[in-house]
DNA sequence: ACACTGTATTGACAACTTTCGATATGATGC
DNA sequence: GCATCATATCGAAAGTTGTCAATACAGTGT
């Protein structure tokens, strides 16, 4: 039973997880996990010298990695005097949720 | 209201976040989400030849992903005659969701 | 205006990723 | 054995990322 033929590409939508990809890449360093889960657990927000003190990373390097979650909406931040206070954006968990659902999306059932 | 010092760092586990790095990482390019959603919309395994096929990517790349898949555990294989077959793994979804869940954990409710 | 403090940006470098062509491995069929 | 097909690995090129030192920017207090 040899020349059984492979089976024919899916033809899943192309672009949808270009943007998926985006927010899983946000997720991909254990530096910006450790900024989200303080984050998450915090009470209010979190000022940015307490992330420069917390992590065995430079001031400038924290800044990147705060930028990089800004950017992918996963942080929201304010300004107040000289501080500026980061917090966890709110539809940060269900964006995630989101994408996850469309990835794993099971086939409909006969 | 000046002298307001910024707060303490929290005293969150350290490394307990590289292992959800890796697995984020895995998610984090669109071509390995478009393979796990294919996976996972399949009824049954698939053939790597459909990802050469399905994929604007060449056999060596094709195989660089699902290795990468296969090393955070999220896909198996098996081989069959020439041909090998990819699946999804059992708890690949479940093992993100808990790591979305440690990441996530709300602080507890006095 | 100036000095000072906290944060962001720039520019550079090393490390890692994605990609491919070439080659190796493994299995089938003659 | 040899030819053939499917997949994996190797090695190199191009691109991206994480990091830091230096510098710029923004706000405060004098």
């Amino acid at each position: 039973m040899s020349m059984q033929r492979c089976c024919p590409p899916k033809g899943l939508p192309r672009e949808v997880f270009t943007e998926s990809a985006v927010l899983f890449k946000a997720l991909a360093d254990p530096h910006r996990l450790t900024i989200l889960a303080t984050l998450a657990r915090a009470d209010d927000e979190i000022c940015v010298c307490d992330f420069t003190d917390g992590l065995p990373l430079n001031q400038p390097t924290v800044s990147h990695h705060l930028r990089i979650l800004r950017e992918a909406d996963l942080v929201t931040c304010e300004r107040r005097g000289t501080w500026v206070y980061y917090r966890l954006a709110d539809d940060a968990r269900n964006r995630i949720d989101r994408a996850l659902t469309t990835l794993f999306k099971q086939k409909v059932k006969a």
